[in-house]
DNA sequence: GTACAAATTTAGCTTCTACTAACTTTTAGT
DNA sequence: ACTAAAAGTTAGTAGAAGCTAAATTTGTAC
């Protein structure tokens, strides 16, 4: 009986993998328009010297009522501070995170661009990609900039 | 006059330029859950003989409740059959769907295999980044993996 | 300093994706 | 054939992320 015993387990083995990394990408999900967010803020305070609502919503492609809904959230979740009517500022925790988002995003970009594939493409493409980059991946990648650089 | 207006006009192309790039994201995840979900399905289907709720469910990481919903929902948008209580078939369209989607959640794994990135973590990574790739980036990981290969 | 425009907020709505608990149907073992 | 387990479904709930429309506050131009 071992033969189809051991197959079912196997099988079983490989389901809980696979879903496990699932669960992974649905996490990774769950931070992504944190990450967006707090990297925009930082970016806009660096060269306008202030983050509103109405630049958000222009730079992110959203209206203005969710911007403000987001914010809302990411304020409960102690990355941003902001008091009514007022401009949006980054906690400490959001400052890090805004920090790490930043430097995955570039790296992720730059890896594109080294590779030989449009600017606008690495763009847009690592808008998305950066917020399922592991850090081994990551590291793949500083490796071959440092060798193609 | 001239300066503080171009740097303006400047912004706001940019803040548009940035706001469909987000847009481009924001459209991948709403494909996301439909392509893993037919790739999925036509994995079991070789692999066992048929798909079920219960197959589904354990290798999404996600209850058999969960699943059914979903799967009334790519129903719905004519990606996939499937009587009550019967098992799940892909339609012509949810086979084609799913043939690109693997041909392309392959070529990501491959390609971060061949720049030296583990088995675990490659499987892992490509299972996010597969919905952020678009067509020229795609081409250059060809391109990468016919110079390594 | 008032009036108007711009920005922000609130309220109410929708869809997707997830969950648990309870129920129904099918399958399998004896 | 009956029964118990497995599989599938339904009902009800929740949070995230989006929208529009209306209300409010702030800022600016005169
Ligand atoms: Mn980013
Ligand atoms: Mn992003
Ligand atoms: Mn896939
Ligand atoms: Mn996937």
């Amino acid at each position: 009986m071992g033969d189809e015993m051991d197959t079912a387990r196997g099988r079983a083995r490989d389901a809980q993998r696979r879903a496990e990394q699932f669960r992974r990408v649905r996490d990774a999900h769950q931070t992504e328009v944190a990450e967006d967010y707090v990297e925009l803020v930082a970016d806009l305070i660096e060269e306008t010297g202030e983050a509103r609502v109405v630049d958000l919503s222009e730079r992110l492609g959203v209206t203005k009522a969710t911007v403000n809904n987001t914010i809302q959230r990411l304020q409960r979740d102690g990355l941003v501070t902001s008091q009514p009517y007022r401009s949006i500022f980054l906690t400490e925790k959001g400052r890090t995170l805004a920090e790490t988002s930043r430097e995955r995003h570039h790296t992720v970009r730059d890896f594109l661009l080294a590779l030989g594939v449009d600017a606008d493409t690495a763009e847009a493409d690592s808008e998305g990609i950066e917020h399922h980059v592991s850090e081994p991946t990551l590291e793949a990648f500083r490796k071959f900039l440092r060798k193609s650089g």
